[in-house]
DNA sequence: ACTTGCTTGGTTTTT
DNA sequence: CCAAGCAAGT
């Protein structure tokens, strides 16, 4: 009866999918790697995948382990699966980092970390590498520099001490003080949730061998963005490969210069020789000529398994390829084009502008502001990066681990509390010599009489309110924020400044985002892997955002923006295999595109104030004609 | 502590 | 060119 129920469940289940698909879901034998082209449903795939494997008795979602590259699709994920099955608990669906931050916070000791240990963000990483940089009489302007190269090495698994790296140059001296540094923090970063856990199952084979026994089913997501660590990661869980799942598309590999490497989905068939391979190609996403177009482009790489994405629905609209006089025009270009099919019935939301880099949203965010057409734009500057949220999150995280001393120092003079420089290093000086976080420190300093009375007072008082705040046990986040705004001051002292108002207004954005979290613990574990923006629903508007930021996301018509040689290609990545990276990232742009697809370029631009003539991008060589409506629509309203 | 003037760089960004 | 970040001065 109830094998029978779940016979039924599991022919529902693949009853809507296609037959490569089918395959994808079914097959558990072998090492599989899914490649699965843009708008194939890849999503789809994994969802039902883990739906099958449950729903049809080959598994307990406990034995399963889905890893996904970004927050976002970990979310989508989620929701997918709830849909499907109603059901997604115990199921270990994450980011390879939370994942990662989860196995660790239990076994935290065995590398010698404390159970309490914090997670550092860009922002903490460079700070500390100029502080050292400082320590070391050096420029504070190369920090920048070797936090990447650090970051890099550490995507490859090099520890400090690496034999790859070179431990006498000044990028290697800096990774061993830097690594001295947050371990005495009790810190780790983001390469170093991957790396030690990695270590943690070199180290202790009974655990290795629990985890590959629970983890009967290993899914990935996104696979070509994976890095060497989680390539390593995902070995030590599955030597063989067996029950794991792969899914991704070589020809949206564009985070290399991230550290991922194309090579782990190229070499798929080599790591794993009882592999199988499946390839999804049916698109259910852009019309044919937009998909022609995107597979022209592409077809110019090399490095790729190569497959061909196809469609069943009509050929749709042709690719609309348009020059510009200069920029102001292609910006007019965009908006009379919007305007156009807003009035057609396109919602502005099903409308995107996708640009190569940041700086040039402003051109299209004036045009877009005079025609009076609401748009917004994405990534930029991040909320989690507003000065105060990182304020108030850094109290918060003080509250939570009183030795975590990047947040000390962040907040102890903020708002100003007369703790200046003098304190700062007398504090520094006695926590180095104990060996003890800068909290601890102030605590025994202020039983002193090493500071002068005011300071004295001030840090003790200091020091009072953190533990008071400390003493709600188990505190609702939304309460405490209010409760540090209020009593710490910090909200009179914003009402001081011109900007105050926004800053507030971003504040109490947070507190309603806190409301969704019972404990402090839960927040601060959150916040530390989360830095995304609050998804905040701006309703019907216009999407302005990088061709990076538009990965896995769909419009029905799709702006491509200075495609010029030196913009797209960006200049720097014109030598052969940066190249092929920009290309995926031409073949990323065109392929979010349901309906529509207006590529743009200028003959004339200004940059940093200074006009250049750009050649087209040699991309739009690429395009063939027989996919493409060309037009010279050469406007000026400006000269 | 806050201002001022100088230098410098100005792809992509998630975790 | 313009914004950010920093060193030096008030």
């Amino acid at each position: 009866m109830i094998a029978e129920a779940k016979v039924w469940e599991c022919d529902r289940l693949l009853s809507d999918l296609n037959p490569e698909q089918r395959e994808a879901v079914v097959s558990l034998d072998k090492p599989l790697l899914v490649l699965s082209g843009a708008g194939t449903g890849k999503t789809k795939v994994l969802t039902t995948k883990i739906a099958y494997i449950v729903n049809g008795g080959f598994g307990f979602p406990y034995q399963i382990l889905a890893v996904t590259f970004s927050n976002r699709a970990a979310g989508e994920m989620k929701t997918r699966l709830a849909e499907l099955t109603g059901n997604v608990d115990g199921i270990w669906l994450g980011t390879f980092h939370s994942i990662c931050a989860r196995l660790l916070r239990f076994h935290a000791k065995s590398v010698g970390l404390d159970q309490d240990f914090t997670i550092l963000d860009a922002d903490d990483q460079l700070k500390i590498i100029k502080q050292i940089l400082r320590e070391s009489n050096l420029d504070g302007k190369m920090a920048a520099g070797i936090l990447h190269t650090i970051s890099r090495w550490k995507d490859k698994c090099y520890r400090c001490d690496d034999k790859s790296i070179d431990g006498a140059s000044l990028d290697g001296k800096i990774y061993k003080k830097y690594q001295e540094r947050i371990r005495s923090y009790d810190s780790v970063d983001f390469g170093d949730l991957i790396m030690y856990v990695i270590q943690l199952f070199a180290e202790n084979d009974d655990l290795l061998q629990k985890h590959r026994n629970k983890f009967r089913f290993i899914l990935v997501d996104e696979y070509q963005d994976t890095n060497m660590s989680q390539y390593f990661w995902l070995r030590m869980l599955s030597p063989t490969g067996m029950g794991l799942c792969c899914v991704g598309d070589d020809d949206q590999a564009i985070y290399s210069w991230r550290g991922a490497e194309i090579g782990n989905i190229l070499r798929f068939e080599k790591d794993f020789p009882q592999s199988k391979i499946v390839r999804l190609e049916r698109n259910y996403r852009s019309d044919g000529h937009i998909l022609g177009a995107a597979a022209s482009i592409i077809a110019h790489n090399k490095r790729r398994l190569g497959k061909t994405v196809w469609t069943e629905g009509n050929m749709g609209e042709k690719v609309f390829v348009q020059c510009a006089y200069n920029g102001f025009d292609e910006s007019k270009l965009a908006a009379d084009k919007i305007q156009f099919l807003h009035q057609r019935n396109v919602k502005y939301a099903a409308m995107a502008i996708l640009v190569r880099a940041g700086f040039q949203t402003r051109e299209f965010e004036e045009r877009l502001l005079a025609y009076g057409l609401p748009y917004r734009v994405i990534g930029g500057l991040k909320f989690y990066d507003r000065r105060e949220i990182k304020d108030i999150i850094a109290y918060m995280r003080l509250v939570h681990q009183p030795n975590d001393s990047l947040s000390f120092e962040r907040i102890v003079n903020i708002p100003k509390r007369g703790i200046g420089a003098s304190v700062m290093s007398r504090l520094h000086q006695y926590a180095a010599a104990t060996g003890t976080s800068l909290y601890q420190s102030a605590k025994h300093i202020v039983a002193t009489n090493d500071l002068r009375p005011s300071a004295k007072k001030s840090l003790a008082d200091f020091v009072a309110m953190i533990d008071n705040f400390r003493e709600i046990t188990e505190p609702q986040p939304t309460k405490l924020a209010q409760r540090i705004l209020d009593e710490t001051g910090y909200i009179t002292d914003l009402k001081k400044t011109v900007e105050g108002a926004s800053r507030l207004e971003n504040l109490r954005e947070l507190l309603v985002a806190l409301e969704d979290f019972d404990t402090l613990k839960t927040f601060v574990e959150h916040i530390s892997l989360v830095t995304d923006s609050i998804r905040t629903n701006d309703g019907d508007v216009v999407s302005i955002m990088t061709l990076h930021s538009a990965k896995g996301l769909e419009f029905d018509a799709v702006f491509l923006v200075g495609w010029e040689d030196g913009i797209f290609p960006h200049n720097l990545s014109l030598q052969d295999e940066n190249l092929e990276e920009e290309r995926r990232l031409a073949y990323v742009g065109i392929t979010r595109a349901k309906k529509y697809v207006f590529i743009s370029y200028a003959m004339n631009r200004r940059v940093y104030n200074q006009w250049q003539s750009n050649l087209p991008s040699r991309f739009l060589k690429e395009l063939p004609l027989e996919h493409i409506v060309s037009q010279n629509f050469c406007i000026s309203n400006m000269i």
